[in-house]
Order: C-alpha cells, then sequence, then structure tokens
DNA sequence: GATTGGCAGTCACGCGAACCGAGTGCTAAA
DNA sequence: TTTAGCACTCGGTTCGCGTGACTGCCAATC
C-alpha cells in the first residue's frame, strides 16, 4: 500500500516542515529532494500517506504536516542518526573531560545537550549502589537537635535532622556517635538499617530518636536516594520554540518544575536500544501536548542506570535530537567508565 | 508643581494599568476612583505628570502608562503595602511550619512565595558563619582518588575531589585522616585551612595534594559556599506574564539560568528597611529589560544574611509583591528564629 | 498500472479603504 | 482653578478584493 517512494515523501515532508515551519507542498518537494518524478506523482503518493494518516492539511488547499502518527514512522524507520561532526565531538570532549564533581559532571552535562539540541535539556540524578557505610557522624545543632550525617564509601553524602525527646549533652553524643560507628561501619545500607533497628530496642529513649532517623535515612538512602531529583538547562529553548506548543507551554514548565511527571515519563521510556522516543500525544497524560522527549539511559560507574534526555516541540529535529543524545549518554557510560 | 491630587491620579494610573494592562484614560479614573472632580481636570493633572515623566502616551490620542520613574514614585511613597490576608498568613504557617531540612525549607519558600506573588521566585541559599570544623573524612574512590569530606559544627558537608600523585592504600589514608582531624577539628575554616598549610610542608609528597585540596575546601568554605546557589521556583509565572516583557523574555530567563546576574543584583540591593525594589531600566546593564526585581533580607539562625526576592515584569502588582516578600521575609527570620 | 500535464476549485493571506471610538489638547466660560 | 465643549488624532476593526499556493481530478501518455 504505502510504496517505497510514498515513504521517501514522508521524510522530506517531515524534514522540509521541522526546517521551514510551513506546510509542505508537492511542488516544493520536487524542487527541493531530487525525485525523478513530477508534482503530481507527489500529489499521488501523499494521497496515500493521507490516507494512513501520516500527514494532514490544516486546510483545504494547502500543503501537508506529518500527524504524531507520521513523526512516529520517521522515527522509527526513516531518520538518519547521523553521528555528530569532529567539532561537537570535540565540545564532548572538552565540556565533560575534567570534573571531578558528580554534581558539576551533571550540570555540565545538562547544558551541553541543551547547547547541542537546542532544546531544553534533563538529566536525572543517578543512584548509588551497593554503597557501605563508612562514617556516621553525629552534629548537635541544638539541645534537643541533632543532625544525622551519613558517608558511604561511593562517597556519598547524605543528612538528615533529629528531633529528640530530652535534651544530649557532647558527651552523650559522643558515646553514641562511636557506639553507632561500630555497629553501622562497613554494612551496606539496608544491613545497617536493619542493624540500627536492633539496636533500637536496647537503646534508651533519648537516644532512639537518632537511631530511628538514621535507620530511616539509611533505608531512604537504599532505595531512591535522589533519583527524585532533575537537573535542568536550556529552558530559554523553550520559549524560543513556543510557537511551536499551541500555547500550552506552561504544561510543560510546569511538568519541569513538578520533576515527577518527567522522571514517571523516564521510568516508562526503557528501551532496549538506548534512545527511546515519545512523540506528541502519546504524552497527553501527563499534560504535555505537541511535546516529544527523546531520551537515552547511561550509567556512571559505581552508580545504577539513570536517564538523561530533551524535552521539546512535536515538530523538532529528531535526527539531531537522538544523534546527541545518544553521543552523550555514551560518552558518559564508555569513557567515563574506563577510569 | 506635583500637587497632591497628581500624585493621586499617579497612583490611580500605575493601579489601574497594573490591572487592565491598557494604557488609562482621565474618563476612566473619574469613573473607577472617586475624585471629586471632572474628567477635564484630571487631564490637566496627567498634563503635569507627562511633564515630570512619570507618565507617558504610547501614541497621541491614547491612554497614559506609567514611566519607569513613576513606578519608582508609585513604590516609594504611593504604593500601600497592605498586611496579607488571614488566609495568607495561615498559608505561610502551613507551609513553613514544620521542615527539619534547610534544603526542604528553602524549596517551600520559594514554591509558597511564587504562589502567593503569582511571579518567578527566587531564593539565595543562605551561607554558613562561624563555622568549625568537626571532622574531616577521607574516602578512597580508585588508588589516586581521594574524595575529601569535611563536616563543620553547624552542620554543613561539604566534599572534594583530590587527585593523587601517587597511589596510597587505606591503611596511608587512615593514618593521614587521623592526623588531619587532630590538626583541623575544632578550628573555625579560615584557621583550619592556615594550619593545613604549614602541614603542607611538613607532609610528604603523595600526601601533598590532599592537604592543599583540604585547605582549598576550607578555604572557599569560609568565604562563600553555596552562597553562589540559587532556589527557583514559578517559572509558569513568567511565561503568563510574557507579553509584558516586550518580547526579551529570554534574557531573563537566561538570566534565572546563569544565576550570577541574579546574586550580583542581589548584591547591589542591601536597603536598609529589608526590602528593597529595582525597576525596569535599572536592571538594563543585567540585560534585563523591562524586568523588575523585589527582594527582602532574611536571616536563618547560624547563617550569614540572605535575599529573597521575585522577578517580574515591570508591570506587576508591587503592593502585592512587596507586602508578601516581606512577610515571607520576617516569617523566616522571626518565627524560626525562636527555635 | 504508473506517470504526467492540464485545469478548475478552494482557501489563507495581505492590502487598502472606510469606519469607529477612545482619548487628548485647547479654549472660553464659570 | 475648575469645567464644559469641541475639533482633532490615531490605533484597531471590518470588509472586500486580488493574489498565489495548493490540491484533486481527469484524460492522455509511457
Amino acid at each position: 500500500m504505502v510504496s517505497e517512494r510514498s515513504l521517501a515523501v514522508l521524510r522530506a515532508i517531515v524534514q522540509d516542515y521541522v526546517a521551514s515551519r510551513e506546510p509542505v507542498g508537492s511542488k516544493t518537494i520536487v524542487e527541493r529532494h531530487h525525485f525523478g518524478v513530477s508534482a503530481a506523482t507527489i500529489r499521488n503518493d501523499m494521497a496515500v500517506l493521507e490516507e494512513e494518516e501520516l500527514i494532514a492539511a490544516p486546510h483545504t488547499s494547502s500543503g501537508r504536516i506529518p500527524t504524531d502518527k507520521g513523526y512516529r514512522v520517521f522515527v522509527d524507520q526513516l531518520a538518519d542518526v547521523r553521528p555528530l561532526t569532529t567539532a561537537q565531538r570535540q565540545a564532548i570532549e572538552t565540556f565533560l573531560g575534567e570534573s571531578n564533581d558528580l554534581d558539576e559532571l551533571l550540570a555540565r552535562t545538562v547544558r551541553l545537550v541543551a547547547q547541542l539540541t537546542r532544546q531544553l535539556a534533563v538529566v536525572q540524578y543517578p543512584t548509588f549502589q551497593r554503597a557501605r557505610v563508612r562514617h556516621v557522624e553525629l552534629v548537635s545543632l541544638a539541645p534537643t537537635r541533632v543532625l544525622c550525617i551519613l558517608i558511604s564509601d561511593t562517597g556519598q553524602v547524605e543528612q538528615r535532622l533529629a528531633e529528640l525527646d530530652q535534651p544530649a549533652d557532647e558527651e552523650t553524643l559522643g558515646r553514641l556517635r562511636n557506639r553507632l560507628n561500630e555497629v553501622a561501619a562497613g554494612l551496606t545500607m539496608t544491613d545497617a538499617a536493619a542493624a540500627l533497628s536492633t539496636e533500637t530496642r536496647t537503646a534508651d529513649r533519648a537516644h532512639a530518636e537518632v537511631l530511628r532517623t538514621l535507620a530511616a535515612t539509611l533505608a531512604d538512602q537504599a532505595k531512591f536516594t535522589r533519583s527524585d531529583r532533575l537537573v535542568v538547562a536550556g529552558a530559554a529553548n523553550l520559549v524560543r520554540t513556543e510557537q511551536d506548543f499551541a500555547g500550552n507551554i506552561l504544561g510543560v514548565i510546569e511538568a519541569i518544575e513538578e520533576q515527577v511527571v518527567i522522571l514517571k515519563l523516564f521510568g516508562e521510556m526503557t528501551s532496549e536500544e538506548g534512545i527511546a522516543v515519545r512523540i506528541g500525544r502519546e504524552n497527553a497524560a501527563y499534560g504535555l501536548g505537541d511535546t516529544s522527549v527523546v531520551s537515552s539511559s547511561f550509567e556512571i560507574p559505581g552508580r545504577d542506570v539513570s536517564r538523561l534526555g530533551i524535552v521539546g516541540p512535536t515538530r523538532m529535529d529528531y535526527s539531531q535530537s537522538m544523534a546527541a543524545v545518544r553521543a552523550v549518554a555514551r560518552y558518559l557510560s564508555r569513557t567515563l567508565g574506563e577510569n
């Protein structure tokens, strides 16, 4: 039904429409792409594509624009995810080359992706895995307030405040600190949490709250610490492409601020090949109309698999976006993994 | 020159223009506000105001809109910063009432301000003061990579990565850790940094890098740790009011992402009464046209004075913004200060 | 059967004219 | 000093028209 050439026409329509933001007609196609046929033939092909709901006309007697379904076919079958230019590759190297701190690395990454794709970029904070307790520290902020700090052997630091039932002086805290380190040090987060729970029963009331807090911290840590955080950059790109979101750009901005929405979306985007694309109405449930998301998983040594990607209008340059997202994700996973 | 009534007319113009986004004419004023005079009289007053460049006409035969200078006079002399409604006060209580973590408190604060003012809200991360070193921890990530973690007695935690010239095993690190704690614990950040610098000279090469890193961390800490961070909320409000920024909303968004710009701005806004307002072109140097900033200082016990505020179009409800910003800042400083 | 040229029909868009109305500035009177 | 009246200005809206970019269809052609 849908001939080979028809698909080529679809590809041409997507490319031209993304480039020009204007419905593309049969004549334009024969001019810009060198099909060996006349405009009338293209029109016939376009009729087929319209039949299949891959393209649509905004109004009678106008050019055609791709439908969500059309974009989907384009992304799955037609897009040539061309490798980055050497300039772009170098940008990745220099940008991400030497950064010590994870926070800074992610901040740089997200900026880089925003710059490469000219879209809003998002990175999910990767969680730690198999971390063990290295040290526990207690800091007295007020007579009944103790800050519990937990340091893991992977370098993760987590803090939590505990309210005591009764005041504890420095000396008591010192003893408690030593005891806690004896019990917890060297154990995994989950094990340590369990050990502390046991300890809770034998300890006196004043200490109980500290232990509970620490145990809770450890348990959280083991599960999803910081996985509920996003790093974002390139919001200006969102405004730049505002016209492409049919007026509901606010939904997108709210989704970014809420974070949860994006994280859920990321959660659903586990594709085998790493890179995944959600197009237009596929995201409607999240209040994201005319919005597409391109994301890829990546893995930094010592941490769980995480995701990075971009959020932009359905009318976007998928080839470029996918190439850039994939390249950066691979760089993070491979090159940094070697160290 | 500028009569009392003229100023009242200015106030009316500002209020009506902010409410309606339309140039306001003499007739509208006599209708909505009960001056005891006719439209013609108002026109005379408006002529005076225009003479003084407090208002301007977008084009001949249209109503008037306030100039930046007009807004300035309004803010300084005419705005009634009416106290919040009880509902709003309650919102503050319930929103900020019980939060342990500083990060969370600030996140809630900024959301609250965004909600109250319906503008983009910004909070500067307050720095620690008079902090002393409580504990130093070293974590080996790789043979030549050591993560240096610094815990202060105010509960601040800072981490930094050090690259060693030669590998160090666990035992060496353990000895170094003990030594560092002996030297640094109990000192202020600045003193500790100095002490470590002295130590650098006596230590062998492998340790030197760790010491240097720690010293640098401490020095940074003493100065402006985290003061270079902003917490932001309510970006949607920016887009909502987009028409009021004469097309250059991107400048504002970039300023927010850059953070430095806003921090500089905050730095210049030290006014005695706490609350300060920068209007329109006063910010032009920062690429913020048609943009106003309302901010107030606040102080959380144990930390240096910091700032929170809002960023919005020049055409904004200054009364409401100032009231909300002031109320939240006071709440943070007073109510939380009592604990 | 696929392709092509030709031709009529449709519709968005841009432009100018006419019109409307809000609002001013000025002047003379109260 | 205030007021009423009046001429004038000018942005915004509406309407009609012409233009151009398309499509869809049909008959001829390869």
